[in-house]
DNA sequence: GGGCTAGATCGACATCCGTCGATCGAGCTG
DNA sequence: CAGCTCGATCGACGGATGTCGATCTAGCCC
């Protein structure tokens, strides 16, 4: 690659009119966009969404032995989908004896709810 | 698999304290949860979500010429993002001519923010 | 019609994702 | 300690995703 030194303008414009208006230019800059979409990913996936659904209306905390009936899927799926939402920050845990409880993370949802319109 | 035909139930406690609270639902149906995890698929990439920031702010169309510049991908990778916000019914286009000319959807992204929070 | 332009589609490739069975580790209970 | 339970991790598999170059189609202009 890198042949056609001569690198022809990239908005070059046909004869007639324009075929726009002036340009615009996003507001979110690559970083924020990408904070936005790694939540928007965590939320990528129906169970997901409901798992979510299930601990914001629970406000204390929820424990996975209660999430599990309620998903067909297998346990191991269900923790997968668990640590998804963990690393995307949307969801926290804390272990007490043998039982993991998870809870909603507000601050990760309201990066992504601030943005929409 | 298919062994031990006793079936052990899913809910066994141990015989101390029961690990949680009553069972709580999701309140969201399945198919709700479809439609908002497809939505949120559609922002789950960091171009994608600043494409609709830029059509967002342009309240009426913008031509695909003009968001080729502003991102360093190739002309049929934005065609491709620009498919995928199309699939899911975020954005919305419009030929006249040559050109292309996208909006936003506000409707799709409506489905997403009234679930959160 | 001939040549050009904008943008959608195709084909190929590497990577990631959802799912499961199997296994592991921490922690309780007897 | 031995045995059990909960939940995380591993390994494997098929399918989806992001990216690009090449190609195709529709429409403009001479």
């Amino acid at each position: 690659m890198a042949v056609d030194l001569t690198l022809s303008p990239k908005q070059k414009r046909p004869p007639g009119e324009p075929c726009c208006e002036p340009i615009a230019y996003p507001e979110v800059t690559l970083s924020e966009a990408t904070r936005i979409a790694a939540v928007a990913k965590a939320l990528a996936d129906p169970l997901r969404v409901q798992v979510v659904d299930v601990l914001r209306r629970h406000a204390g905390e929820v424990c996975v032995c209660e999430l599990e009936p309620l998903f067909e899927v297998s346990q191991p799926t269900l923790s997968h989908h668990l640590k998804k939402l963990r690393d995307a920050g949307i969801v926290g845990v804390e272990r007490r004896g043998l039982w993991s409880f998870y809870y909603v993370n507000p601050e990760a949802l309201e990066i992504l709810r601030s943005w929409l319109p």
